[in-house]
DNA sequence: CTGTTAGCGCATTCAC
DNA sequence: GTGAATGCGCTAACAG
């Protein structure tokens, strides 16, 4: 591998030189940077992207700590961050931190000892006051999916209470007041404000929230398939059943499709999060959206901004939720 | 940031000392060595790991490069690479290549020039000549999902031909003597593979391969159902489609369902690839395995015996497919 | 077993 | 505008 100290042979210039073109921050002489320039292409020459960050104390990558790398979920949100942060000539250093405390905290001191300028946060298990500390300390932080109001500049989230109420006050807009709802794990806040969002539009509508109808679950189908298995085994009339995201609807809807329910004509139901794929089965599933790829570009483009001083970066931090009405929810008689 | 001298200083040793104990590669004495295990410890000493990486020429990096980040199918790949490499303390630099041959090159480039000690690769739009000569390299590279005859040392994949052939084999098997095809892009390699593998099985039976009856589509759902709405427009008898992946069965699987089609009542599907959602929607959808994730697994132990040193590794590079029957598909009458 | 001495490849003051 | 010198934090011979 040519060094700069090859080209600046080359060219005939001084180390000091070179390294001006590179980075184009002095000014140089139009003739001794093409010189610079010819050396560098008859070279092959690359930078030794480690000696920069080591020279200049900046690595040029950024953390990202997700939940888990698989799921419909983090795959898009992870899209969108490489292709943002690749643009500016950035890379992304990847972390799973599997929802546990240990290994979230664990995956934080790797990224940092790793060097990265920044680290863009999906954490669940870690403490409010943990993510507090962490952002007071020499790395900045962008935290995704999560809204803590000390640090409320750093965080891009979804508002999950509106999105909770969202899909229950669809349901209940349709006649609907035998609904069942079934919810993600409640340790972590998405799922209690969505929840929440639910008990609103429920009182709303003066229909009262009957515990024995809210089963918690995992965010998986096959947790979706238990659940539905429990509710339908209580033998209550249901109508329609809320869940709390996509994949937990769909593993529901092909319990009731096995036991010869018909859905949406005997149940209803809607999901939460928009996943991609069960907007190609039938029924196809009616849903709250949950831009996730949005938040991780958005997330992408506050460190550019605060980290790289990128100017024309505009960040927005909070989303809204969308109703996607499909064909998994019928109006009742 | 305390360095490596300051813990030198505080434990009244020499820089070299330190470093010692830290890689522990030279005997140290013990008691030397605790002293300056107290030192880094007061200090709360971590390692520049840029700083290691420019001295010792090695990042302890490895990127991995794959199509997209997105979709059922990268995801525990990812995880699997991930989980391996970050044991061993390695860190994992991701890019995507969008199967689009610049952007695969220019990817491979831009994780060489970030120092990366080994390169995963899962490619598709560039061509064998050019992996070879990249083999030849100074970076190690291994190709997941993909057979390279002249480097087959450094190949992890599937056995894709005979997935084909099997999936294929076991519709026959039930009887079905019309049915069709929906393939993937077939400048892919393993979309051929699994065609050829097709027409082996078709022949074997005596069944003519009915070019018609193939429809080339794009790995995902919504082509599966644009190929499925081709099919049914034929008028042709069909009583089974055999899918080149999951995502696309589940898109002609709702089609079907949309025309009234019972499935597999009036008409069997198979899937390739075995992701984890259409197994939790009705019908479960039968498939034949793509042991992705344990690719994945393989490729980063691969990168750990050869390039890391680490001997207590065994790489298997072949994976046969195996067969998963559920109920997506039936006996003929 | 331990200390001394060079770099690794580059960015960045300072002079000129 | 350009060059010389210094150091980023650490590893790796080489002595002792």
């Amino acid at each position: 591998m040519a060094t700069i100290y090859d080209v600046s042979v080359m060219a005939g210039v001084s180390l000091a030189t070179v390294s001006r073109v590179m980075n184009n921050n002095t000014k140089v002489s139009d003739r001794t940077k093409q010189k610079v320039l010819d050396a560098m292409q008859t070279l092959g020459y690359r930078p030794n992207t480690i000696a920069q960050s080591l020279a200049s104390n900046c690595s040029n990558s950024v953390g990202v700590l997700v939940s888990q790398l698989d799921g419909p979920f983090y795959g898009p949100m992870m899209t969108e961050i490489e292709t943002a942060l690749r643009s500016a000539n950035k890379h992304v250093i990847i972390a799973a931190g599997h929802s546990d405390e240990a290994q979230e905290k664990d995956s934080v001191e790797f990224l940092m000892s790793r060097g990265c300028d920044a680290l863009i946060l999906d954490v669940e298990a870690v403490s409010d006051d943990y993510l507090i500390e962490l952002s007071k300390g020499p790395t900045p932080i962008v935290l995704i999916n999560r809204y803590i109001d000390a640090i409320k500049e750093r965080c891009v989230y979804l508002e999950n209470e509106l999105g909770g109420f969202m899909a229950t006050d669809y349901i209940l807009s349709l006649g609907h007041t035998h609904v069942a709802y079934i919810s993600g794990p409640l340790f972590k806040l998405d799922v209690r404000d969505r929840l929440k969002g639910h008990k609103r539009a429920l009182a709303q509508y003066n229909v009262p929230f009957d515990e024995s109808l809210h089963y918690e679950s995992d965010f998986k189908e096959a947790g979706g398939s238990d659940a539905m298995e429990h509710l339908l085994s209580l033998n209550t009339p249901i109508t329609a059943v809320v869940c709390a995201n996509d994949q937990m609807a769909s593993g529901a809807i092909a319990v009731c499709l096995e036991h010869g329910l018909r859905v949406p004509d005997d149940i209803s139901f809607i999901g939460y999060d928009n996943i991609p794929f069960p907007q190609y089965i039938s029924p196809k599933l009616s849903t709250v959206s949950n831009p996730i790829n949005e938040m991780g570009k958005m997330a992408a483009r506050w460190v550019l901004q605060q980290v790289y001083n990128n100017q024309e970066m505009t960040v927005d931090s909070s989303f809204k939720p969308e109703l996607f009405i499909r064909t998994s929810a019928k109006q009742i008689d």
